[in-house]
DNA sequence: GAACCGCTTGAGCATTTGCTTAGATAGCGG
DNA sequence: CCGCTATCTAAGCAAATGCTCAAGCGGTTC
């Protein structure tokens, strides 16, 4: 085992060296190959093997103006405290490509201060996605705090474990949620949430200086119902009810407003508290998510949003 | 003129979508002709302008270990506050590429504080090859403060200009050194660095949070000797009173010590301080500059070391 | 209006890259 | 020792990329 990381660690310090060579210094890989001793193949492989591992890491630093008017717009129309578009490919406008760059790089602007700061996460493929874009730091002086458990209620854990992967990451403390998404009743809720850790991590979150979370739209194809959470009937009537979307499982309707008393009574997440005064930082793309976002930024259950060209240009014409 | 600088913004602006869609999203250029409506060719044409203007960024996120041991090292050895050691190209190791983006990164990382600082800069090529990668940035909140003049005594220029370069890419204040390297003798350097705004650029420099200078050796392709500003053969007779290195132009000896009464009377560079207590960072490899480094790091006239593996190898087997 | 200049565009071609296949080599357990 | 596996090199090919050169185009000068 020691053995086999070691080798591991070494090719990917190889690779690394590879990745180096080929997009700072500007080799071709049969210089690339020459210099380190290898085949071409070998070479290629090594680079490919950088990129695919993560280790090389692309910005575009210009203002792209059209981004930048859009920034502009949603953060006047919705009073946001951050913003971020970054260009959509055309083909694929619900990619995250880009998205996740983006997300990760406020990540890494937190995560950069040396003043210890209290992190707040929820799930989702975006947040994921953001998670797999940062790089490997040592952060100790910060706390990351889950706003969610991802349990379902047979103790089996959900895709999107996005707590873990970031501690792991950047090295810093972190409390993940030891709850289930959601309990079987209100008394059940409020019995878990007055354990002694529980409780603590509840306090963490409600403090903390900065919180990222996905915006979930309420249909057939909610997140909510592909991690089984709600059946795809429960789904249609909670949309027919008026739920227009969800953020860390609460569920909410168009006009931003929690709505009592359906599934938001089961909900065992962290709280989610209107209008804060710290960043609450949405990461959300696509058509689908269009109103659910919008709802979410009108009543105020985010205050600042990272997204695309082709949503944020929705979220305005809307 | 507006006009132009309109269509030169745009055409960056394709520029950077191109380089986004290229470098970001992984398209061909094949797709990115036809997405953006043009042709391949122009497609190829505006990622290679990304690319040229420095508008895509690459870096290698990955602890190269030979580097990293190299870098604990050199900081045991000379007890560094801030070190850095970049891959070196087998072929080119006195090559300022891989330098100048690590050199770009620290600068970038204080540059990035909220905090204001004073950032006092040198010249020579190392450093304006590091202004040159770093990012266009809105900095209204540090200083920028020049070591020395960039003046020849006849009142014309010498090529690094870095700290015009510098502020005009980060948009900070700047106070450049109004004085040349060399003055006629240390009654005039007296003189002149009384008056008023000389005085207040090197009570800045004083105070600096962070200086970045070049480490300069001393032999027949000194700096000094190609910019002008020692003769060959001067270079040669105080190589031969055992001048070793030069930093900011005053010249030390194998200790690190300053020599007095050579051309360090005549200098007009800010004092040299040695044994600072914020990073003084000198940047600079190659083998012609071991001892000159080396030196340096002895006296402590630097505290602070980016430079390459090759480089570094060398400086811990001297 | 013709000639000219500067700049951009499009086409063709050489190089580079990504990928596949085939054979060589080394480690390993039976 | 033999197969088995995994990994590397070599070779080659198709796709992608970078470069050069000639043609086109808009504006300017004479």
């Amino acid at each position: 085992m020691a053995v086999k990381s070691d080798n591991e660690a070494s090719r990917l310090d190889e690779a690394a060296r590879a990745g180096w060579l080929y997009y700072v210094a500007g080799n071709t890989q049969d210089e690339i190959a020459r210099k380190l001793g290898v085949s071409r193949q070998s070479a290629q492989r090594l680079v490919s093997l950088a990129v695919s591992e993560r280790l090389i890491k692309v910005r575009v630093d210009h203002p792209i103006a059209k981004c930048m008017e859009l920034e502009r717009a949603l953060t006047e129309r919705f009073n946001l405290l951050v913003c971020a578009v970054v260009p959509s490919d055309p083909d694929a406008p619900s990619s995250m490509v880009g998205i996740a760059q983006a997300g990760a790089a406020e990540m890494e602007r937190h995560l950069k201060s040396n003043h210890p700061k209290i992190i707040a996460i929820g799930t989702g493929r975006a947040l994921r996605a953001c998670v797999e874009q940062l790089p490997t730091m040592d952060c100790p002086q910060h706390r990351i705090v889950s706003l969610l458990g991802n349990m379902m209620s047979d103790g089996s854990a959900t895709a999107y474990n996005v707590i873990i992967r970031m501690a792991d990451r950047v090295n810093a403390r972190h409390f993940p949620m030891p709850l289930p998404v959601f309990v079987n009743s209100h008394e059940e809720k409020v019995l878990l949430h007055g354990q002694e850790p529980v409780h603590n991590i509840l306090e963490l979150a409600r403090q903390a200086d900065v919180t990222f979370v996905g915006v979930g739209q309420m249909n057939e194809n909610a997140q909510l119902v592909l991690d089984g959470f709600v059946t795809r009937e429960e789904a249609k009537s909670l949309h027919r009810v008026g739920v227009i979307g969800e953020i860390t499982s609460w569920v909410y309707g168009k006009d931003g407003k929690l709505i009592d008393g359906l599934i938001n009574d089961r909900v065992a997440s962290a709280p989610l508290l209107p209008d804060l005064d710290h960043p609450v930082i949405g990461i959300a793309v696509g058509e689908a998510k269009v109103d659910s976002i919008w709802a979410a930024l009108r009543g105020r259950l985010i205050n600042s949003l990272i997204t695309n060209e082709a949503t944020a240009e929705m979220l305005l014409n809307k």
